[in-house]
DNA sequence: GAGTGGTCTAGACCACGTG
DNA sequence: ACGTGGTCTAGACCACTCG
């Protein structure tokens, strides 16, 4: 059988001692995938086989197991078996933070400006979200946002004034706008999406920077619960800003 | 006491039935964390007083207390106690993909035309890797890659050749280089980042594209174990692509 | 009905940090 | 010495899938 000899390279594979037992488990099964031995897809051995054949409790199999599991490296299901899961390759992430904290990361000193603090309609165009409909109103800021004194981020925010009615009241200031909607309408989900674009002229005055100067645009919509909270537009200037991540492999 | 009535609230927050016993052990100390009832830092019940109040057995504490700990509600010491994490708030994602594989997704049509394929000499400036000498060889390739006809990547690779000395012979009509590179060393870690550029004649030609439509450039650096495998320069045309992201909150 | 994973228990031993 | 979390076991019952 297949499984007999799988299994028995499976039990020298489990050598050191000092580990504990399930990590070693699954240091075991990792190690067969990785060489080859057990394929996407194919089944492993079940929780009592391997029971059977390391020497060791079941729960402490099913531990080994529910772990790789929730690491992606296997696949479950109820009276069928557990499966090797297909190769992920790998997801390479960026992370998108707030950029007040950011700053404050690097040891620097974050300020802003406040450009614009007002009540609008929703036009149904570019003054817009979900949810609202035209004509209805909506909450408009535009804060420049300073890194020890230079500028390296114009936010153009909407907001839903159901989600967050004393927007308007708040000192930016004090707070940042993110800050406070995460205080009143907590986050659940959102979406952004970055692109390289050329600033106008407005955009270029606050920034600060000249007309040839491209910048990144994260536009970005977040969700509490199943209302809208709030859409920013957030550009960066290409020479002061750039977006860091690093990933790791998987399998 | 403090934590008795806290516990009480506990016991009254388990309620449901239908649900397995640890998933109502974790929503029930959710539930107290974001009621603030338990704030960061704060120390919580230790498993054997959770297993007295709550009447469950150890094993089952544990497991709610182990997958919140993973899933970042809860710091563990060993001799000390379980605390309440401080609060994540959020992190905003953005995946990067494979190229080749994206278009797939998308349902188009991927090619590529190769432009350069080539052994240099590291410089010790912009060629250069990490853990390669100047004056050692590398391998360099430059690919654009089409969606449907149109060009969107312009692919310029250096390659350590001592983790992929085969990597001149390759077909890269057949095989991107992406995925040769995983298949001959798998990807154990990697950083890029994104930033905003202007095009150079050379670029503007290949991606065709005018001198006044702005780039996304990812730089990104692969390893496999402790070497370094690959550095990219990945340049798209800002009306082109975009990077698209989606997140949700953790607590 | 036989085999699978999903869960739960009671009790045990250990390593660690604190007083 | 004591309480904490970290681990492990043997045995049990259940829900699910499949032939």
């Amino acid at each position: 059988m297949t499984s007999q000899s799988a299994v028995s390279q499976l039990a020298s594979a489990m050598g050191q001692q000092p580990a504990p037992i399930y990590l070693r488990v699954k240091q075991a099964i990792i190690t067969q995938i990785r060489a080859g031995h057990w394929q996407p897809h194919q089944r492993i051995p079940s929780e009592s086989e391997l029971v059977n054949e390391l020497g060791v409790s079941r729960m402490t199999i099913n531990r080994a197991l529910r772990e790789l599991t929730s690491e992606g490296y296997l696949v479950r299901m109820q009276g069928v078996g557990t499966f090797v899961a297909e190769s992920k390759g790998y997801t390479a992430m960026l992370e998108v933070h707030n950029i007040a904290e950011e700053i404050a990361l690097r040891g620097h000193e974050h300020t802003s400006r406040l450009l614009t603090l007002e009540e609008i309609q929703a036009d149904g165009e570019r003054l817009t979200m979900p949810g609202v409909a035209q004509g209805q109103p909506l909450f408009h800021s535009q804060i420049v946002h300073y890194e020890d004194g230079i500028p390296v981020q114009l936010e153009d925010r909407l907001v839903n004034p159901i989600m967050a009615p004393d927007y308007l009241k708040q000192d930016y200031q004090v707070i940042t706008p993110y800050t406070y909607l995460m205080q009143v309408a907590p986050l659940s989900a959102g979406e952004h999406v970055v692109e390289a674009v050329m600033p106008d002229a407005f955009q270029q005055k606050t920034l600060m920077i000249d007309a040839r100067e491209p910048c990144l645009l994260v536009r970005r919509q977040t969700w509490s619960g199943n209302h809208a909270v709030t859409g920013a537009r957030l550009l960066y200037p290409g020479t002061r800003y750039k977006l860091l991540g690093k990933f790791r492999g998987h399998n």
